[in-house]
DNA sequence: ACCTGAACACCGTTCAAGT
DNA sequence: ACCTGAACACCGTTCAAGT
């Protein structure tokens, strides 16, 4: 009577970031999470306690996939140089995975990563900021430049930016001007 | 025959921005707006064409409304002043109206402001980098200072600054930074 | 153990019928 | 003209029943 498991929690996973990717949190639905691995809605229950905290999952392997994107663009010698490569790396990412970007920044309360996956995915930025701007003042910093990062990044994918103009001019000067901002004390 | 009104588009628009209010977009629902203004939700589509059109509606209204609270700071003699004012305006507002707020930052498809309000909205900030930085790059500036704004304040309204620090200092700091780093060329 | 169909409460939306 | 109830298609979620 074991009824053999017809499906995986990784399985799901993987077909949650699928279905999330083709139409945004909105449009994400249990039924279509089920069709894409061959099961029934109710049976994803077994494995998550609903959709919200498939979200969640989802969420937290996306956290864990950015780190390791912008561990991997961090080789350049200089602070500044790693710092550069990072937010042009983290911009990929956004473009890339659009509505997964944007479920780790959903507000609170709906689907999120965890303090611990935002706080690590962050972990590489801020240990070149204290090598760039000294330990005192790198969450300061830290904070200045994903703010700006996140905020270009954002409305761009909302179509914020369509009054003429270069938006890869705007991103390099925007990046330019805010590491040239950032000194030691 | 006639049937006479029992409610209007202006309150259906008041109704809608409460019921937004309350429990942001995702939880924005025909019905609780129908209830709130007194009338079956089916009536609602003869004012408005479906719920999309509805929250396009409330976010053209809320850009209108940032726009007047922009023009309202905007007071002081020099334009650095003058940009500070605006940036304490603009996310004193993100705070008052979480939810309304991120309705303008929607992303593409899904209820967002016009082009011309969105670009309505940003026409005073755009006005004062013209003073600081010149008409050559102001737009460049423009995005770098609402990318920022955004940045923060939909941080800031999502969790994201929960690893200590304050983040009252990290926004002076930031605008402080930005502002003293856009000069003419 | 895991999966399923049936059921419930809820939505958005359409439409014929009421006044 | 505007409003309504009924209906349809769709969800999330629960649960008893299957293997």
């Amino acid at each position: 009577m074991p009824a053999p498991p017809k499906t995986s929690d990784e399985d799901v996973l993987r077909a949650a970031r699928q279905v999330l990717e083709r139409g945004g949190a909105e449009l994400f639905s249990m039924q279509d999470v089920a069709v894409a691995v061959g099961v029934r809605a109710p049976s994803l229950y077994k494995r998550f306690p609903d959709r919200n905290a498939l979200l969640e999952a989802v969420a937290e392997v996306v956290a864990a996939d950015l780190r390791d994107r912008l561990l991997e663009a961090d080789r350049a010698p200089t602070a500044r140089a790693a710092l550069s490569a990072m937010a042009h790396a983290y911009r990929a990412f956004a473009h890339r995975l659009p509505h997964a970007y944007q479920l780790l920044f959903s507000d609170r309360g709906a689907a999120g990563p965890s303090v611990g996956a935002r706080a690590a995915a962050a972990a590489p930025v801020l240990a070149r900021l204290d090598e760039l701007v000294g330990k005192k003042r790198s969450l300061l910093a830290a904070r200045l430049l994903t703010a700006w990062l996140h905020g270009f990044v954002s409305m761009e994918l909302a179509g914020a930016f369509r009054l003429g103009g270069d938006v890869e001019e705007a991103f390099r000067y925007g990046l330019t001007t805010l590491l040239g901002a950032l000194k030691k004390a």
